[in-house]
DNA sequence: CTACTATTTCAAGTTAACTTGAGGTCAAGG
DNA sequence: CCTTGACCTCAAGTTAACTTGAAATAGTAG
């Protein structure tokens, strides 16, 4: 088993392989070689699907993550972008913070209307404000 | 100025009109009424927009949003569903930090390459365990 | 009253990240 | 050798959240 086929490291992945070519049509992952037609992979695919996932559910989109791989294939260190990446993490916390604080109060609020409670009211100026609003990225729900 | 149009709407919100009636027919916001074919909205409806981008900010689909207001416009409390979302902002926003620290370390790291990191490697085991993975919400890009 | 321009409706297009389906291929078991 | 079933390719479909465009309409300035 020293070289995987396609349904061998969906199964150990938990990726589809329909999902697995498409990845390699992007650019994310590459096979080994073919036996036939049927893709081979290194068993480091692991390691990179396991980073590729980390990724998305971080927020970065296939490209952001295609690109932080050399053509060769190691990891691409781009500090300056790793960085950025984190600050904006750190305001998507900070502006999910503020989202969850409300929903906890507004769980509990009293007040007749949520438009009328006042910490209801410092959480939408701020959104109004937009200092909530981020402005090339957001966290969202995904499809399914 | 009592009933804004929406033109006065979308320049004192930032949200394009063609924004507004999809956000109208989605049932999102509603139109207070019209003067020949065009829409009069009542003031309140900048209230509704922020709680709107609040809540999409945080991670709400717009079926979910809708599902946040009564028929009659109030703010439906289902303290339940208030609840959970908060719970899931919490996963979310630990999820978030996780990778933050990593890529703060990774912008740091001097390892030969990454996958050599324990910091790095630690993140990814949480990965591949799916420790991190979000079953039914994920953080990620917004189409531009 | 006429012309202008914003607004309207409705259908179709867009993007990301996949999934699904049709039709073809081939390695392995019997 | 032949059948079978997993794989293959390529095109098209899917979903969310909008945007764009065409053709119609109607307040408003002159």
């Amino acid at each position: 088993m020293k070289f995987p086929d396609i349904a061998e490291v969906a199964r150990r992945s938990g990726v589809p392989a329909s999902t697995l070519r498409f990845y390699e049509e992007k650019g994310l992952i590459v096979s080994a070689g073919r036996r036939g037609l049927r893709r081979l992979f290194e068993p480091a695919v692991f390691e990179r699907l396991a980073l590729i996932a980390l990724a998305r559910a971080s927020g970065f989109t296939l490209e952001e993550i295609a690109r932080m791989f050399s053509p060769d294939g190691r990891v691409r260190i781009d500090r300056q972008m790793l960085a950025a990446k984190a600050d904006e993490l750190d305001r998507t916390m900070r502006r999910l913070g503020a989202m969850r604080d409300g929903l906890r109060h507004a769980a509990v609020c009293r007040a007749p209307s949520h438009l009328e409670c006042p910490t209801f009211r410092r959480l939408l100026a701020a959104a109004a404000s937009g200092a909530i609003r981020a402005p090339e990225s957001t966290a969202h729900k995904r499809r399914r």
